[in-house]
DNA sequence: GCAGATGCGCAAGTAATACTATTATATTTG
DNA sequence: CAAATATAATAGTATTACTTGCGCATCTGC
């Protein structure tokens, strides 16, 4: 199994990196320490400097390859989505019924994430943490409109036009499936934050399960009742 | 109309501040002038010394008020929750037909804002785009769960706790009412972000309305359906 | 009307952050 | 084997995020 994805690597855009970590070694330990690093301490209290000692390098030589840690977080951040995006067209292969396709959609993207041991340098889980409680800090930013404009964020895009193309074909006259879609992406990961740390802002357990149930309801109870 | 509510002022939790910014002129010009460089920089860029330059101060009384910048912000949306909340309230005064009240308190959670003179040192359309482009800021820190504790974030969950009273009124079984109204508070302050900076994340278009329909639509088509 | 507390301004200082620059050395490539 | 490239080591700068201490003005209670 493994060796049949060993072959592949994540393309994000390339303007997000000065030199590209995925083409030497140094770089591949970059993102791997980076992950473990942001997770455990958040993006604010992450330098390079702390990078460099972990991975025994000077900041210099980190910034050769990020420009800065804000354009590191959009790497990691664009990498979890293509992943996810690669997972969603694996999960919708050879499934014929859209209602079908729609519901394994919604459960690739608010269900829980294991690790992929097709990509050995990331750990899924803790990416998938760091998305959670970072991925926001993104797009909130003076600077989205620059960086919109140089397509940093065109893997989000891709990523929900694949599912607004199912729920087209379930229901071409809906109004707002793009708004749909990205509420239940965005709205999944606070629900999950919530249930973690501020269980009074939600009605989901820690144990997850019901996240998918919410959004599941939400999504096709939407779609059939605008039908008529 | 304005020397009735010239009376009240806003209570948000004591632990955030470290001298009462509501209790004297510097406090007020402090928060009056946080409000328009934390709109005019993001949150990123402001400084204590820059608000200094601006109110004329050094920035080391500014740090007799606020611990540091973030404990600002959180008094700012604090304030922001506790303002929507009374208006909330007076939005819903005399109502009585459940559905009525629950049409209107989406309205006021994800309406346009407006001036309100009652309050003349904030600025309540930039505070509003403050909280849609910086709020989540607040919550998605390492130290949340220690604020949690303070209450810091209580002024939010008394807001979202008034609406899920209005959903068990109209339908007591309702599985996921808190999970509901928070992402319909998050998801209006995204929703109107994306249709700013991301549009082709949302179906929105910038001139508003839409977004009230959105969610209006979400939650009873929610509720109504999940009835039978 | 004065003692004491409080609030603010002024000046200076510190540690950490977010970089940038320079040179030397090792490795790869043509 | 020469040239290009990548990294290490070291140092340096501007800014940020504070902290400290002192002096002056004002307000407060007696």
């Amino acid at each position: 199994m493994r060796s049949l994805f060993s072959q592949f690597s994540i393309k994000v855009n390339d303007k997000i990196y000065l030199k590209n970590p995925d083409e030497s070694e140094l770089g591949k330990r970059i993102i791997e320490s980076s992950i473990i690093l942001i997770d455990e301490l958040g993006i604010e209290q992450f330098t390079f400097r702390k990078l460099g000692q972990r991975i025994g390098s000077p900041e210099s030589t980190i910034y050769r390859y990020f420009e800065n840690k804000h354009k590191l977080l959009v790497y990691l951040i664009s990498w979890y989505w293509c992943w996810l995006e690669y997972r969603l067209v694996f999960s919708l292969a050879n499934i014929e019924s859209p209602t079908e396709r729609l519901e394994r959609a919604i459960d690739v993207l608010t269900g829980d994430i294991e690790q992929d041991d097709a990509f050995e340098h990331i750990d899924e889980v803790k990416l998938n943490r760091i998305v959670i409680s970072e991925s926001a800090k993104v797009y909130l930013t003076k600077a989205v409109d620059d960086e919109n404009k140089l397509g940093l964020f065109g893997v989000y895009k891709n990523l929900v036009d694949r599912v607004v193309v199912i729920i087209r074909e379930l229901h071409p006259e809906f109004q707002h499936p793009h708004s749909l879609i990205s509420t239940v992406i965005e709205g999944a990961h606070q629900q999950k934050y919530f249930a973690q740390h501020l269980p009074s802002l939600t009605d989901i357990t820690e144990d997850g399960g019901t996240v998918q149930d919410f959004f599941k309801q939400m999504v096709f109870c939407m779609i059939v009742r605008s039908k008529r």
